[in-house]
DNA sequence: CGCTCGATTGATAGCGTTCAAATTGTGTGG
DNA sequence: CCACACAATTTGAACGCTATCAATCGAGCG
C-alpha cells in the first residue's frame, strides 16, 4: 500500500542530478520549488501508483526501486510498455490528456516523488531548463518505444530474450552479477512471450554456458554468443 | 526522387491549422517565420526522406500524402513504427540526438515542409505556443507508441488486423469506402505479420461479409463483427 | 514439516510462417 | 483496345515455433 512519508526536499534529493531538476542551480531550486507541493511516497512491491483511465493530476519521479508501466486487454493479457529506473519521470499524460494511458506498478520496494501537474506546468513555462529536460526525456521515450516496437514486431522469441538480457546488463562490468529484478512472467509480459518460453530459453542458455543465474542474479558469461542470437539492430 | 519545389509560405499553407503553427496569429507568423529557412519538398511514392543513423538536421511537416517510419534488423526484417498523416511533425530526433532513429519513407505521392532544427529550436524557446504544440505532439506520440506495443506484444494476428482496420476507418461515415493506402506487405510490417497471414484473414472476412474491398478501397460492412475479433482494449 | 508460489520440464496442439504455385491486377507499348 | 510483362495478391500444403496444458521441482516461509 503506497503511503506518503514526507515532502520532497529537492536540495537534498538523492536523485537530484538524475531528475528533471538536474540543470537547476541551488538558487533556482530554492526559489522556484518553494510553492511546489511535492510528496515522497513509499511503496511496496506490487503497489499500483496509478491506473489507466484514472484522471491524471500528478507526474512522478522514481527515486528508488523499479516500476513497470503496463497496458491490458479486456481478457487480462498484459503488455509491459516500459520499465522505469531511478530518476525517470512518468505520469505526465495529464499535460495533454484527461487520463493516464497505462498502469504504473512497482516491482520492488520503491519511493516516488509526486509532483502536481499544475505546478509542473507552471515551472515548465517559466523555466527553459526544466522545459528542455522534459523534452529530452519525452524524445528519449519515443525513441525507446520505437526500438521496442522493432523488438516486439520483428524479432523471434530467442532474439527478443537475448536483446533484453544484453540491454538489461548494459553498462555493467563483465564478470559482475546483476539482479534480474523481473520474474519470468514479467519478462514474458515485456517481450510478448509466455513464462514457459522465457524459462525454456534461459534454461537452454544456462546449460550451454551462455549465462549463469542464481538467487535472482544473472551473469552473462558469453556476450558474443548472446549477441549472435539477438540479431542486433 | 525528392525534389525541392519551393519555399514554405506559412500564411497560405494548406495545412497551417493542422501544423505546430496552428496557434500562431498572422502577425506572429509574419515576424517569427521571416528568417525561417523552410523548403517544400515533393516526393514520389517510395522516396526516402531520411534514414536511420543519418545526422538529424531537419524536422518535417507532412503537407500531403502518407509516410511510414520504419526500423529494420540487419537481415532485412522491417517494422513500421508509425504511419504519418497530413499535419504530422517528424524527424525531430536531432533536438536531443545526433542521428535519426528510424527511416522515413513516403507511401504515396507526398509533399513535406522541411524545417531546419536550429531554427525550430529557437522558435520553440521564444514561443510558448509552438513549444506547447510540439509537446502535445510528442506526448501523443508516446501514447500512440504505447498503444502499438500492446497491439504488437499482446494480440494475435486476427485481433491485430481487425483493430488496424477499425482504426484506419475511424471517424469516417459508415457506408463510405476508404482508400486502404497500405499494401499487404506494409500492413504486415506494421502489425508484425507476414503478407500471407494478412491476405488470408482479409480474404476470410471478405467471404464472411465483414468487409468489402475493391481497387485499393475498403468498406467495413460489419464494424460490430470486427470489433469482436479485435479484442478492443 | 508442509504449504505456496514461481520456475522448470515435458507432451501436445495450433497458429502463423515458409515455400510454392496460381491468380489477379496494373502499367506499358503496340 | 488489346497483348504482354511484371508486380501484388491469393491460395494451398507442410513445417516449425510458440502457446497451451499438465506435472514436477525447488525455494521461501509460517
Amino acid at each position: 500500500m503506497p503511503s506518503i512519508i514526507g515532502k520532497g526536499h529537492c536540495l537534498t534529493c538523492p536523485i537530484r542530478y538524475r531528475s528533471i531538476f538536474a540543470g537547476l542551480s541551488e538558487e533556482m531550486l530554492k526559489t522556484d520549488i518553494r510553492n511546489f507541493h511535492t510528496s515522497i511516497i513509499s511503496c511496496e512491491s506490487g503497489d499500483t501508483i496509478y491506473e489507466q483511465g484514472e484522471p491524471s493530476e500528478y507526474a512522478y519521479t522514481l527515486r528508488k526501486g523499479l516500476i513497470k508501466l503496463t497496458k491490458s486487454l479486456s481478457d487480462g493479457r498484459t503488455q509491459i510498455v516500459k520499465i522505469l529506473k531511478k530518476g525517470d519521470l512518468f505520469g505526465f499524460d495529464g499535460f495533454v490528456e484527461e487520463a493516464y494511458n497505462h498502469n504504473a506498478i512497482t516491482i520492488s520496494q520503491s519511493e516516488v516523488c509526486r509532483l502536481p501537474l499544475k505546478d509542473l506546468a507552471k515551472l515548465r513555462i517559466n523555466n527553459a531548463e526544466i522545459n528542455s529536460a522534459m523534452m529530452e526525456r519525452w524524445l528519449k521515450n519515443i525513441r525507446d518505444a520505437e526500438d521496442m516496437m522493432l523488438e516486439l514486431g520483428a524479432k523471434k522469441a530467442p532474439e527478443k530474450l537475448a536483446s533484453f538480457l544484453l540491454k538489461w546488463c548494459e553498462g555493467v562490468n563483465e564478470k559482475d552479477w546483476i539482479k534480474l529484478e523481473l520474474s519470468r512472467s514479467e519478462i514474458g509480459a515485456l517481450l510478448g512471450l509466455t513464462i514457459e518460453t522465457v524459462s525454456r530459453f534461459l534454461s537452454d542458455w544456462r546449460r550451454l554456458g551462455f549465462i549463469e543465474e542464481s538467487k535472482g542474479f544473472i551473469l552473462i558469461v558469453d556476450p558474443q554468443g548472446l549477441k549472435k542470437k539477438a540479431c542486433i539492430t
